[in-house]
DNA sequence: GTACAACTTAAAGTGGACTTTAAGTCAACA
DNA sequence: TGTTGACTTAAAGTCCACTTTAAGTTGTAC
């Protein structure tokens, strides 16, 4: 347990646990995203609590965030609780984007299965199908 | 009736009814998206279909796929409905990949609001949110 | 007839998120 | 002791989807 707790992994390894590039961590590292703890010869290393994070921060990029909006969430992380507000206001404006491109990725989907749906029934070879897509959608209350 | 079917609009006006930029358009008729009608004078005009087939696209493309993709699905649809296995399969591999990556984002945002949640508990002062986020997500059943 | 807006082209530029390169350091192993 | 292999850095390169620029043409309004 104190073992687990206390477990280290240079940056390839790390790299691999969370399914980044070195490269990458490096990257995310001079962006402020996160920081590394160095050994006597300058190499990085990381600890498991450093997988949560990375993990919680590619949840948030996940939703949208962008890297310098998650910069930002940083640097008002390090500067204590009289920031919860400014975090708050960032996840939730991230949260509303989210909700808004899920509508609309939603209906972009809707007319995917249409298009496929219409495809399958002109390849069964359907004696009616020479319907156009657009009369389809139409038909299915689907347009726009 | 028969008016609306053979209004043609200057790409400017096109641009604005789909929400692209007149750049965007040329763009994307060089890629091959699309293709233009000229008038006597070599500048482009665009039908009621020609909305119907950008928004069209438009929809895939919100699906996840790609320019060359998209490029690939017209150059198909050019050949005739010998392609249409070739163009079902295109849009089946998008469909997969759409719900591959639905389920992912949905697993983000779950983590986003589960955060915004422990923000506010924490914000209002819950003498008992000392509670670090990991340990709220693994009472919940949301951690990785 | 001239000003103006909207168009035309090819080519270069942009932004975001990495990724690759080049040159070097270091520790463990045969 | 010498050769791997994993690391270090700064800087340049890549990919995608546009966007901007520069220089020129055209149709309509005054």
């Amino acid at each position: 347990m104190q073992e687990l707790q206390s477990k280290t992994y240079p940056i390839g390894t790390f790299a691999k646990k969370i399914g980044l590039s070195a490269s990458t961590i490096r990257y995310y590292e001079r962006e402020g995203l996160l920081k590394s703890h160095r050994d006597h010869a300058g190499r990085r290393y990381f600890t498991n609590s450093d997988i949560d994070w990375v993990k919680f921060l590619l949840h948030l990029k996940g939703t949208g965030m962008r890297i310098q909006e998650l910069k930002q969430y940083v640097q008002w992380r390090a500067q204590g609780d009289a920031t919860i507000p400014d975090r708050l206001a960032l996840l939730k404006e991230t949260q509303d984007n989210f909700r808004q491109r899920f509508r609309e990725v939603q209906h972009h989907l809707e007319i995917l299965n249409d298009k496929i749906a219409w495809y399958e029934a002109k390849e069964r070879g359907n004696v009616n199908n020479q319907e156009p897509f657009q009369d389809y959608l139409n038909r299915l209350g689907h347009s726009e």
